[in-house]
DNA sequence: GGAAAAATAAAACGAACGTTTGAATGATAA
DNA sequence: TTATCATTCAAACGTTCGTTTTATTTTTCC
C-alpha cells in the first residue's frame, strides 16, 4: 500500500535516500566529483535507480536543488510581502530586506538541521560550478525572486543608482555564498580553537548582516567618469 | 639552440604553451571537468607531454596556479611594506589596506591582459573546488601574505574586535572572488544591455572597494550573548 | 662525427564514468 | 489465481579518464 506515512516515519523510499545522499555527496565532491556509483552506494539502492526514479545524474542534481530552492524562494517571497503589507505602501528599509533574503536562508538552513546546513553548503558551492545545466538550473530558480527583491531594494535606496544596488547585490550574493560554502579559506585565516562551523550559523547571521548592510550602504565610488562608460551597441 | 630568446619572441615552449592552455581550460571547465586530451588537444602537444614536463595532472593545476599566484603574492607584500615605511609606524587606513590587497589582484589581472582575468576568475573558482589537494595548495600560498594583512587590519582598526576583523576579511575574500569568478548571477539579476564583463575590472574595482570598506568598517552587531558561545572543548 | 640526454610521438593500460538492458521481485486489481 | 504494473537488481555496454610504456626524433655535449 502506498499509504502517506503519518508525519514522522522514516522508511525512507528509495526516491527520498536517494536525494538525502545526493545532496550531501554533491556537497563533499561537487557535481563532476559526485558519481553515481558512491551516491547509490551511500543510499544503499541499486545504481540503476538513479536513471529509473529521476533519469539520469543532471536530473537528480536538478531534483536536489529544487526541493529546497523552492520552499527556500517560496519562504523569501512570503516574507517580503508580509513586510510590504506592514509597511503599507512605504518603501522598506534596507535591513528588512536583507535579513528577509538573506536571513531567510540562513535561517531555514538552521531549521532543518543537519540536511538544511549541508544544503546551504552546497548552494554555495554550486554557484561556482562550471557546468553549463547547472548555471541554467540556479537562473530559472532564482530569476523571481532576485528580481522582486531588486525592486524592493530600488525603493529602499532611492538615492543610490539603481545599476549600483545590482553590483552590491551581486557581491552581497558573493560574501554570503562564500561565507557558507567553505569555512575552508576561513580555517586558514584565524586559528579556530572554538566550535565546529556547525553551530556558528547562529553567530554567523549578525556578523554576515552588518557586514552586508555596510556594504550595501557604503558611500558611492567617486564618479571617476562622468558617463557610465559608452553605451555599447547591443550585439 | 636554447637561445635566451628576445622579449616578445613566442615560439612558446611545449611547457609553456600547456600552462597556457591549461589555465584557460581549468577556468572554463573546473579541475575535475578539465581533461588532459582537451587541455593537450587545444595546446598542440602531445597527451604525454603533461606527464613528462609536470608529472601528473595535480602538478600541473598546482603549477598553473604558482605561476601567477607568486608573483601577486610578491607584489602584495611589497606594496604592503611600502605603505607601512612611508606610514613610519603609524597605523595604515583600512582603505589602503584593502586597496593594497584587493586592488593589487585586479590590477595585476588587468595588467596581464587577457591570460591574466582569465586567471582572475581562475582563483575565484578555486576558492570553492572541492578537491582536497586544491584547498591545501591554496592554504599555502596564501598563508603568509594573508597574515601579514591581517595584522596590519588590526591595527588599522583598533576599534574593531579582532574576531570580527577576521570574519569581515572572510566576507571581504569571498565578494570580491564571487564578483570575479561568475558575472554568471549577475547576468541575471541585471538585464545586460551595456558592456560585457571583458574590460569591466576597471568599473569593477571601485565598486568592489566601496562595498568592501562600507562592509569592514560597518557597525558591529549587537553582541546578542555576553559570552563567545561557550568555548568548546578541544577534541 | 657520434654517444648521451632530453623531448616528442603513438599506442595501449586499467580503472572509473554514466547509462542501458533484461531478467527477477514485489505489489495491485480483476 | 492470474494478468499487470511498478520497482529492484546484477551485469554489461561503450566512453572517457589519467597514466604508462615503448619507440622515435631532436638536442646537447665531448
Amino acid at each position: 500500500m502506498k499509504m502517506p506515512l503519518a508525519k514522522s516515519e522514516k522508511p525512507a523510499s528509495t526516491r527520498d535516500r536517494i536525494l538525502d545522499t545526493a545532496e550531501e555527496v554533491f556537497m563533499a565532491l561537487g557535481y563532476e566529483g559526485a558519481s553515481m556509483r558512491l551516491i547509490t552506494g551511500d543510499a544503499g539502492v541499486n545504481l540503476a535507480a538513479v536513471n529509473y526514479h529521476f533519469g539520469g545524474k543532471e536530473a537528480l542534481f536538478h531534483a536536489v536543488l529544487r526541493r529546497r530552492l523552492d520552499g527556500l524562494n517560496q519562504e523569501r517571497l512570503r516574507v517580503l510581502d508580509e513586510l510590504e503589507i506592514k509597511a503599507n505602501g512605504a518603501p522598506l528599509k534596507a535591513s528588512q530586506i536583507v535579513d528577509a533574503f538573506f536571513g531567510t536562508l540562513l535561517r531555514m538552513a538552521n531549521k532543518h538541521g543537519k540536511g538544511g546546513q549541508t544544503f546551504l553548503r552546497l548552494i554555495g558551492r554550486t554557484q561556482t560550478e562550471p557546468g553549463e545545466f547547472i548555471r541554467t538550473v540556479l537562473a530559472e530558480e532564482f530569476a523571481d525572486v532576485l528580481e522582486r527583491y531588486k525592486q524592493a531594494l530600488f525603493r529602499a535606496l532611492p538615492d543610490v543608482p539603481k545599476e549600483e544596488i545590482v553590483w552590491r547585490f551581486h557581491f552581497m550574493l558573493g560574501a554570503t555564498s562564500y561565507a557558507i560554502a567553505g569555512t575552508d579559506t576561513l580555517r586558514l585565516v584565524t586559528d579556530w580553537e572554538t566550535g565546529e562551523p556547525d553551530n556558528d550559523i547562529e553567530q554567523l547571521l549578525p556578523r554576515l548582516m552588518s557586514f552586508l548592510l555596510g556594504g550595501l550602504r557604503a558611500p558611492l565610488p567617486e564618479p571617476s567618469r562622468k558617463t557610465p562608460p559608452q553605451r555599447r551597441k547591443k550585439s
